[in-house]
DNA sequence: ATAGATATGTCAATATAACTGACCTAAAAT
DNA sequence: ATTTTAGGTCAGTTATATTGACATATCTAT
C-alpha cells in the first residue's frame, strides 16, 4: 500500500473536520428564510429531495433522508398543511404516494436556494472545470463507499 | 458571467444534496462506538476539534462548533467526568481554559477515528492526488466564502 | 380465494442536542 | 476604579430524532 500524503491520518482528519464545516454552513445560510414560514432544517431536507427526485415515494425519499417514518410524517404534515407539498397516489400501485411540491412548495424551494446557492456558487465560479469534476467524483466516492 | 455547466442550478443542488449526504454518512459510521460509550455526535465532534487543535479555549472550540456555551457545556461536562477531556487554566490569561484530550480520550478518539476513516480512505486510495488537492480546495472555498 | 408481504399511517413515550434568557465569578484591560 | 472579557450555571423550551406497538389498504404468490 502507497504511503501518499494525501492518504496520510491527519489529512484525513482534516477532511473529516471540513466535511463537517462544508455541511453546516451550506445548511445554516437559509435558515432565517426557513424561520419565516416556521420551518426547520428537517423540512428543508425533505423539500431539497422532493424537488430533485419529483415524484419520489415514502419510502423512496425515507432511503434518502435515512430517518424513520414516524419523523418524515411530522415533516410531511407540516408541509402539507401549509400546501408547500402535495401526495398523489400511485396509478400502479395504488398503496404508494407519490410526493410533489405545488406551485407554493417550489416557490418556497426557490427562496430557499437562492440564499443557499450563493456559497456554493462563489466557490465554483473561481475553480476551473477540472476542480468541480474532481471535487464531485470525490464526493461521490464518498457516498457510495 | 459565464455559463458554464458546472455553475448550472441542477448542479449546485447536486451538490447541495451531496455535501448532505456526505456528511451524514461520515458521522454516521462512528455512532456505534459512541454509543459503547454513553456519548453521541456532539460529544465525537468536539473530541474531533480537540484532537485536531490541543491546548484550544472554550471560546476557540465555540467558534468552531458554532452553538451556545449552554450547549457545549453539558458535551464538556461528560467529557470531563468520563475523563477524556482535561482542561488546564491559561497560564498567560488566567481566566482562559485550555482543553486536552488526555491518554483516555486520546485512545476514545483514535477507537472512532480508526472506524470513521474507513470511508474516507477508501474513496482516497481510488483517486489521484490531483483529485485529492482539488477536492480539498474547492471544500475550503465552500466553507470560507 | 386466501395468506402473506409490502407501503403507509398513527399513537405514545423518550432521547439528543440544540436554543433563549438570566445571572454569577474571576481576571484582564482601560 | 470601572468596564470588558472568559467562562460557568440554572431553568425552561424547542427541534428533531428515536423505539415500540398497532392499524389499514393493497399487492403478490400459491
Amino acid at each position: 500500500m502507497k504511503d501518499l500524503l494525501y492518504l496520510k491520518d491527519d489529512q484525513i482528519k482534516d477532511f473529516i473536520e471540513q466535511i463537517f464545516y462544508a455541511y453546516r454552513e451550506t445548511y445554516s445560510d437559509p435558515r432565517k428564510i426557513l424561520k419565516k414560514y416556521s420551518f426547520g432544517t428537517a423540512h428543508h431536507r425533505a423539500i431539497h429531495i422532493i424537488e430533485r427526485h419529483k415524484g419520489i415515494t415514502i419510502s423512496g425519499l425515507l432511503n434518502k433522508l435515512k430517518i424513520t417514518k414516524q419523523s418524515l410524517n411530522r415533516v410531511l404534515r407540516d408541509l402539507i398543511k401549509n400546501k408547500s407539498v402535495l401526495i398523489k397516489k400511485g396509478e400502479i400501485d395504488s398503496r404508494q404516494r407519490h410526493i410533489f411540491l405545488n406551485e407554493k412548495g417550489q416557490k418556497l424551494f426557490d427562496e430557499i436556494f437562492l440564499e443557499q446557492k450563493k456559497r456554493i456558487y462563489n466557490a465554483l465560479k473561481n475553480s476551473d472545470s477540472d476542480s468541480v469534476i474532481k471535487f464531485k467524483n470525490v464526493l461521490s466516492k464518498i457516498i457510495n463507499e
